[in-house]
DNA sequence: TGTGCTAATCCCAGGAGACA
DNA sequence: TGTCTCCTGGGATTAGCACA
């Protein structure tokens, strides 16, 4: 009880310049005699404090305390509300919502700044896959906080399904879809799960085998360099994915050459270039691109 | 300089909870 | 059940400051 009340002088002395000994005892409900102690107490605490006597007088804290240990500059608030604007506007969370709120309110004077930063359709998903999307990024974020591991039915690129159990290590945005990154304890690896492609999953019970992100591997990309060559009408579209270094433009097409992790499937990017790219090398890829290509013809 | 206001301090006492 | 500790409150007093 004293100690929830001193520490609740403390916070009112921090949204208050001055205030006097009965103001406090009248506030907390004690006798003025229990706030000087209680002054007494988080003075020799360490808390800055000081009295000033007289009429206006009362008791208040260092001004460096303050402002050092317990505000935001202007600045800082602005910086936390986009950020927390951005995880709202990506994962809607009623946290972010309610702390947006309460940093709204200790913004000094009518807010000037509007959020800058928008996210319209940030993933490529329809309207209720995103929906159905953000319930599992919602459920995910519980499991990550708790230390819980899922179970999923996964459904692979191939069509294959298979029931895992994955301990989250976090989520990703990438290339317009949400993914997880969990370690697998059936391929005992850490994997990148889509989320459109769990199918269910459920919360397992605590254990104390959650392992933590230092013990687990961390794979390095196998890098193979890969030649590519574009029609000059896509150049636009190639900066979307390439670097200036990386592209050579030539008179009729542009070249690109880059390092790519082997261990991906790169076709369904080049199949969305359509018959405006070329693989040139390596040749085992330009095999297989070119198989793609002949049984999409085929079908 | 006196008055009023407020902080600060001292002394005493009572209530509640822990403990032997 | 008695003792001890902690917390709290009340009253009296002192001291500093502002103001008429």
């Amino acid at each position: 009880m004293r100690i929830e009340r001193l520490f609740n002088i403390l916070l009112y002395l921090l949204n208050h310049q001055k205030v006097t000994a009965a103001q406090l005892s009248e506030v907390f409900q004690v006798s003025k005699r229990t706030i000087y102690r209680d002054i007494d107490t988080l003075s020799s605490s360490g808390v800055p404090l000081f009295t000033v006597l007289g009429v206006n007088g009362g008791i208040q804290l260092m001004e460096n305390y303050r402002l050092n240990r317990f505000t935001f500059s202007e600045a800082e608030k602005n910086i936390l509300i986009q950020s927390l604007n951005t995880q709202h506007t990506l994962i809607e969370t009623d946290k972010a919502t309610e702390l947006v709120y309460k940093i709204n309110l200790l913004q000094e004077g009518e807010q000037t700044s509007a959020f800058q930063v928008n996210f319209t359709e940030a993933t490529l998903h329809r309207g209720s896959i995103e929906r159905d999307v953000q319930n599992k990024l919602s459920a995910i974020q519980t499991a990550m906080s708790v230390g819980e591991k899922i179970q999923i039915n996964y459904i692979a690129g191939d069509g294959t399904t298979t029931k895992r159990i994955v301990q989250p290590l976090e989520l990703l945005l990438k290339d317009g879809s949400w993914y997880l990154s969990a370690y697998c304890e059936l391929r005992k690896s850490q994997r990148l799960f889509k989320l459109t492609r769990i199918r269910s999953f459920e919360h397992l019970p605590l254990k104390n085998d959650y392992l933590s992100k230092d013990d687990l591997m961390v794979e390095t990309p196998n890098l193979t360099t890969i030649e590519l060559q574009f029609e000059k009408n896509q150049l636009g579209k190639l900066y979307d994915y390439f670097l200036e270094k990386e592209m050579s433009l030539c008179d009729t097409c542009i070249n690109v050459r880059f390092k790519y992790d082997s261990r991906k499937n790169i076709l369904p990017f080049l199949l969305m270039f359509g018959s405006n790219v070329k693989v040139i090398a390596p040749i085992a890829l330009k095999n297989s691109y070119q198989d793609e290509v002949k049984k999409m013809n085929e079908s």
